[in-house]
DNA sequence: TTCACTGCAAAACGTTTGCAAACAG
DNA sequence: CTGTTTGCAAACGTTTTGCAGTGAA
């Protein structure tokens, strides 16, 4: 347990949002104008393979690093990019029932408007 | 509509997998040596934002791209990477009304060990 | 003849690596 | 003291770009 991982797991505990790495480095340096990216994302691979925190793939989006590791789904905005979390009701069960074999985990990503980008269709 | 599109259109027609960006370059290249992997691209984004097939943004493997363009979900087998094409009940109403506005679209991707891996277990 | 598309090379992007020095336990 | 982690720089794989030349209509 270094400082700079104890940096960057109070950037990942602060944040609201989803970040990237680059995000999460923006922000590390501001309190530690020495850390290197490389810090960064061995840190992130370290904690997302021990199942600290959870690393998103999203369309053209950098790579996200999600604090919540239970089992959720995403929201996407199309317009703006927003990502939000949402929990409904886990698919397991019935994708397990309709591929016939025993599933690991899934990913689900809605795409959509957000109410903001809905209202004030601004941008792109 | 060039020569070159229509030979990749035809890579992708005759395959019954899906492809990367740098597969459709090497079976390209087999039959016509001078095409440039900007070419690939070129075509691949234009036939995308038309409509024509889609890019699938999978995990830490390269971006696929699909001939399917029906809504439809993925079934990728942790072990060996290999993707499939699974046609599930449309969730679409479902998740509307869980979150209470329209959706565009989604996607779902299901992680699990393939038969032939799950018999093998071989790599990684 | 015109304008979109090609091929090429170089750049951009996000991420990973190799390594010597620094540090935590 | 020992092994892990850092910071740096360079490499990596994938995708995009700028541009002059080519080819389709």
């Amino acid at each position: 347990m270094t400082k700079q991982r104890e940096l960057i797991i109070s950037i990942l505990k602060q944040s609201d949002r989803h970040l990237t790495a680059d995000e999460i480095f923006f922000l590390a340096k501001l309190k530690m104008p020495s850390i290197a990216m490389a810090t960064i994302y061995n840190n992130l691979n370290a904690m997302n393979e021990a199942g600290l925190i959870k690393r998103l793939h999203i369309d053209g989006v950098a790579d996200c690093f999600d604090k919540i590791v239970e089992p959720h789904d995403h929201l996407l905005c199309d317009k703006c990019g927003k990502i939000s979390d949402i929990q409904l009701p886990s698919l397991s069960d019935t994708l397990e029932e309709h591929i016939g074999a025993e599933i690991e985990d899934y990913e689900l990503t809605v795409h959509y408007v957000c109410p903001e980008c809905r209202r004030a269709p601004r941008r792109r």
